[in-house]
DNA sequence: CTCTATGCAAAAACTTTGCAGGGAT
DNA sequence: ATCCCTGCAAAGTTTTTGCATAGAG
């Protein structure tokens, strides 16, 4: 199945319209793998010239209500956003700050206080990259 | 050791100044464990009526350069600051947003692609915490 | 005494909101 | 045709900066 195909449908399970500007939006995070709001703004711009920052911020916010996105918050840097898929840990360039997808650890062995329910639980890998080296 | 000789040695260290401001934001780190801007802001204002906002924000830059202290970015929340200890992993509370210390995982088994180089790993669980069940 | 840190005010950066018109279903 | 989405402008929020003075070493 076609991708834009793919969001159209996820959007529609959440009752949200398929504007050009989101699947182009949903084009760049998947195309990038992570980018950060300016990322999307400045790239997007050059198909939809007089597309607002505000529209950005919008549909950021509503895709991550829907759960269609998710955000990365990384230490002193920007946030990223990426599109949602199986679950998977993060490696962050400390150097050029790029984030880097990564397989996540078969098995996590931390004991938790009684009382305390986890949900799930998220690893993130600083070091330098291939590139930076 | 009393703590505020050690916080005293560390600034110095960092050749940073041992003011009573600084002293005050490291206690209440301290204290709480735990603090996000407005909460030190709010704390330190009881014993400093009339410090700025400023220069918290100014003091929690120069204290993360040193290495001091170091930020937890926390999904949909404020950032939090701690001063550093020795590593553990973070639980954050989905419903009230407080962070927990827990330890971390005796092992963390992830391959990395060749030619990255990690320097280190931070875990966070999300999940309930004992009080908001 | 020297030079950094503080407090204040202003500016910059970032994000949200209200509203009128446009476009997707 | 309806109602959500967009673009614009303005407002709100958060963080940084410049400068004069205070105070730590």
């Amino acid at each position: 199945m076609e991708k834009s195909v793919q969001y159209a449908d996820m959007l529609k399970q959440k009752d949200l319209k398929s504007t050009p500007q989101r699947m182009a939006m949903l084009g760049i995070m998947e195309a990038k793998g992570h980018a950060d709001i300016d990322e999307i703004y400045q790239e997007i711009k050059k198909d939809f010239v007089s597309i607002s920052l505000a529209t950005v911020y919008k549909n950021i916010n509503t895709l991550l209500d829907a759960g269609i996105i998710e955000e990365i918050k990384v230490p002193q840097k920007k946030s990223k956003f990426e599109i949602v898929k199986h679950k998977h840990s993060h490696f962050v360039c400390e150097k050029c700050g790029e984030v880097y997808d990564v397989q996540k650890p078969k098995k996590l062995d931390i004991e938790l206080p009684e009382g305390f329910e986890p949900r799930e639980a998220s690893v993130m890998i600083v070091g330098v990259c291939k590139k930076c080296r």
